[in-house]
DNA sequence: TATGAATGAGACTTCATTCAT
DNA sequence: AATGAATGAAGTCTCATTCAT
């Protein structure tokens, strides 16, 4: 349908754009260039730059946990689950480097003031997998009993730090240093 | 001396509006304003908003730095010397959240792009403590032998995100708390 | 015949939207829609929006003619028809108080420009009733010997600030209010 | 002092513009322009559009106050004060047809919407020369026991719909005119 | 005839920077 | 050195009108 093929112009323009250079730094007027379309025709599909913003976050969102979510099989022990969604998210961030870096700018920024940064992770609403899995280990006593929120830092602050230090050329993860990293993590949230 | 004096005015109103609203949102006049000087006078003393932003940048660089040095002791075993170092750098985030809040935008904006993240870290040419910790670590043999950056990413990433949590008041950290992330981060690192 | 009904949803639906918020607070996509049309069918009926808005304008002269001559009895005294024109102009405008806003704002734009004020009131060309009651009573010594647009003010001007303060809800007009008004109308232009 | 030599040429470029365009034919940028001063000027005086066509119709009223009041003796019989003034008001708008042009198209429109055009005559809370008049009037029994509102359709009605004709060139409204059609509503609102 | 997605000129407004004082 | 009024480029968004279907 031509209706949802520009609407994805636009949305991959703005991506792209707003990426590489910064949210203010990707004036509406050069995502419809980039796009392809009228200036107008943007606001055809979305109210303003804000709710552009916000929707690109809200598809990027999907991808991702429905990307994370391949290949996981509940039957495996916990630390092995743990560990293929740890690596299968960073392979996912280190494959998509566009998506990572909108990621990251929309936390940090007004844009994203009312979506929490955990959001991403899966934490939305009841169905994640990620709280599943730490609340069962607690349950377990395979992870230690601290704050969920917690344990996402524990988990995940490694990640977004390798993921940009590898977007940003100063380190070559190569799937040793992965899975180390991995293994690395699971260290620091399981019990002794 | 009056020249200085306006200049920290200058550097701490800017440091304050732009934590709390982003650089876009924290125009030089409303600096000037802040700061109680003229529009003109932030270009006597910065050569552009640029040079200003990343003046303040390179101000509390200096300041974390020489702070978590603070009762820092080399003669420790080096389990405690890295829980000392990472609490006093979580510690002097969360008693100065515009600090940590400004680093953020920083590290995620354009104005960020020709300085590295792990700068804030300590790992500025080649005097820096936590890189001499881990390398010294890797040597003993207590530290896995991982790149230095990858070992930054496991102690750090949890750090800010922890420190980001806390800030958007998703999490009050205490002191237990605090303590058994630091420990986590080192099980992370640690050679088994 | 379907070529009308269009073009009538089209008018009525301008006409609403322009009376309560004004000329460019109806955009044609509004109209369109208020109309259920397309915005482009618009333009089949109507050569643009100027061309509306005055077609709109000539409807509503139309019907306003035609309404005050109702009940028009020419056999009467000419201070009976004086009133009874006056009070049935007056009680249009009040039961149709979006002609009456439209009416309005149309004189006070340049959409209106070339038309001129009075023709709404029936100087039309050569058929109007009040320029011929007007010239009648000039001639029988009944009415002031004034230029006809100085006896079209004195009756008029004083039934719009009404209609405006009325819609504006300043006032509550009742019957005997109205026709004190016209009485004192009456009074402004007849012959001591 | 400079400050107010800019702002006046914008006050005044502006109610030109307005007064002969109309408000959406006078975009800001034209408005600055005939100023003669940068776009970004308007705003250091005026916070927006709105701002800047309220302070205009504001300045209008100041000095169409003053104006009438000139030459006015409350000593005269009150015929003759109302005579005096009805034709002061009528002459300062035949002098300054822009400011009339302006004053009609603000109160028909959003810009207007909360002050009432009654204002414009002197109703400004209760130090009003007119409201004065009418109540001494209506208690001494020289003028009709109406609604002051009413009072003011009967007498402002007719010298707007004069004002509105000489502006558009459709009468030449002379000295005796003038004096008629004021004479002609004080029998319009004086008891009989 | 009818549609409505698409267009792009143009409106309002912000703000980094300059410069006369 | 200090000021802050002035500037104008650039940003977001609206809407009358067109045209392929």
């Amino acid at each position: 349908m031509k209706h949802t093929e520009k609407r994805n112009e636009i949305l991959s323009a703005a991506l792209e754009l707003i990426s590489e250079q910064g949210f203010h730094k990707a004036p509406m007027s050069m995502i419809a260039d980039k796009a392809g379309v009228g200036a107008g025709t943007i606001y055809i599909y979305f109210e303003n730059k804000d709710a552009l913003i916000n929707e690109i976050y809200l598809e990027l969102e999907k991808k991702i946990t429905s990307a994370i979510q391949e290949g996981y099989s509940a039957s495996q022990p916990i630390k092995e689950r743990f560990i293929h969604l740890w690596i299968g998210l960073l392979q996912y961030i280190i494959e998509h480097p566009l998506h990572f870096r909108y990621m990251e700018q929309y936390h940090n920024s007004p844009y994203g003031a009312s979506l929490r940064r955990d959001r991403i992770l899966g934490k939305t609403g009841n169905k994640s997998i990620f709280k599943d899995l730490f609340e069962e280990g607690i349950t377990n006593h395979n992870v230690k009993d601290l704050p969920i929120i917690m344990l996402f830092a524990l988990s995940f602050g490694p990640m977004v730090f390798l993921a940009r230090d590898h977007t940003l050329g100063l380190i070559k993860l190569q799937d040793g240093h992965i899975t180390q990293a991995a293994a690395a993590c699971w260290e620091a949230i399981k019990n002794k």
